[in-house]
DNA sequence: CTGAAACTTTGATGACGATCAAGAGACTTG
DNA sequence: CAAGTCTCTTGATCGTCATCAAAGTTTCAG
């Protein structure tokens, strides 16, 4: 454990957060350069193999984590040991912020292919963001934020039915690919079948029927994990027509 | 509107937080004296009557407010025109968090019953919290808890059936009453049967017979909108056991 | 290269909750 | 207090998605 961190240092500037190509999407947003750099003598990187957890439910709260590099799902087992998927987090997205309520992270977070994250120790955070203005700004429109995520997965999860919520899933996905700059009609699925169900309290064979409909009624490519946007219109269609 | 705010004063220090019965669980929990005192000074009052909104998705978003009094609903109108109940808040909650990630409230904030709110200019929370590091942590604590309470909302609507949800729901308001004093075995629901099941991702009829099925089998007293909680773990066994 | 394990697809059946419908209480509001 | 509106209850039917089952595909270890 201890070899997956790497502090910063002169040699490995590249990588700090002064030097990111996601600070934008980042904590970083908008900081000075001044500012950038203090931020950059508090953070460290870590790299989480495909699989493994970043941190587990239980765990003691003392850091959040900005992903640099990879993808990650976050879970709850609930009492009954059902798995219960409650997010996907990619590349500029932080994770933990769950965890201050209570000085404890209540869900896990794992790496769904090979990654690397950046350490934000919150004790130091909470003290720049006290120097910063615009850290502490920043920091608390990423919690807000994600009220509002986890606010619209409700509306999802309560009000939308099956095809719809997968139509969702996937323009959602597909958003957030192209906003990092990668293709917004073609990539890869980093999680099963399951975990997507999981996610959007569905069962497999329900998201597997949802693709395989998709893909004859022409609005995407599937094979396997490898889907192609071929139609976003008519997915979007999907959602506001259905209701009507 | 106008006249419905207002300022603390010598005259009404009463309800200053420094003077607040309910200050250990709203934002003021565990500050000194000194501190209260400057809390004081950005708080005012307003009063909303039942129905009445305290803000609405759109509007522009510039404080926070902590519930003194009464309970409110929070919901999101969906493109398709269906409201979706987000939440529902009573004494010493904190409304408004959602509305910082983008300077605008993104869902409605209603009363359910005469209700008066301290609002706190967010502005001048952020200098304050600036200024006082045990509020700054307890800032970040609330919002971080909102989070968490927003994710068991998820699993619940994810993966429990209709009953669960009910009796869930059911727990989970009886353990808040409890925690405000309040008689945790019987109360008012101040909501309908829809604005429920659209929390709970229901219909109406659903929650209402769910409701009969529980006064059956003796878990419940129910005449309207006053609820007994008569058997309290026959209620929590309906969580754990049904899924096994 | 081979076998096992994990993941996916597809079909058949069934259960849960939605929908439709009607009637009975409750609260406004004049 | 009466008329009207909202809210709740209960019954009957239907549709969506879960469940059960089996076969196909991909991945990975040895």
């Amino acid at each position: 454990m201890d070899q997956q961190i790497i502090p910063i240092t002169a040699n490995n500037m590249r990588t700090a957060c002064s030097q990111c190509n996601l600070r934008e999407l980042c904590l970083a947003v908008g900081l000075e350069d001044d500012d950038l750099h203090k931020l950059d003598s508090l953070v460290a990187r870590r790299k989480i193999k495909r699989g493994q957890p970043l941190y587990r439910a239980g765990d003691p709260f003392n850091a959040l984590y900005a992903i640099k590099i990879g993808f990650f799902k976050t879970d709850i087992l609930t009492e009954e040991g059902l798995e219960q998927v409650t997010g996907f987090q990619m590349a500029g997205e932080i994770l933990g912020l769950d965890g201050i309520s209570n000085d404890t992270h209540v869900c896990n977070a794992t790496a769904l292919e090979d990654s690397e994250v950046c350490v934000m120790p919150y004790d130091q955070l909470e003290v720049l963001s006290h120097e910063i203005r615009s850290l502490q700004r920043e920091f608390h429109k990423f919690m807000s934020r994600e009220i509002v995520r986890d606010q619209s997965l409700m509306i999802l999860l309560g009000s939308m039915r099956a095809e719809e919520r997968i139509a969702a899933f996937l323009i959602n996905l597909s958003q957030r690919m192209k906003l990092r700059g990668y293709s917004s009609s073609e990539f890869h699925l980093r999680m099963t079948r399951e975990e997507i169900g999981s996610y959007l309290g569905l069962k497999l064979e329900t998201v597997s029927r949802a693709f395989s409909r998709f893909h004859d009624e022409g609005l995407i490519g599937v094979q396997q994990k490898h889907i192609r946007i071929l139609d976003g219109d008519g997915l979007r269609k999907l959602l506001d027509h259905n209701n009507c």
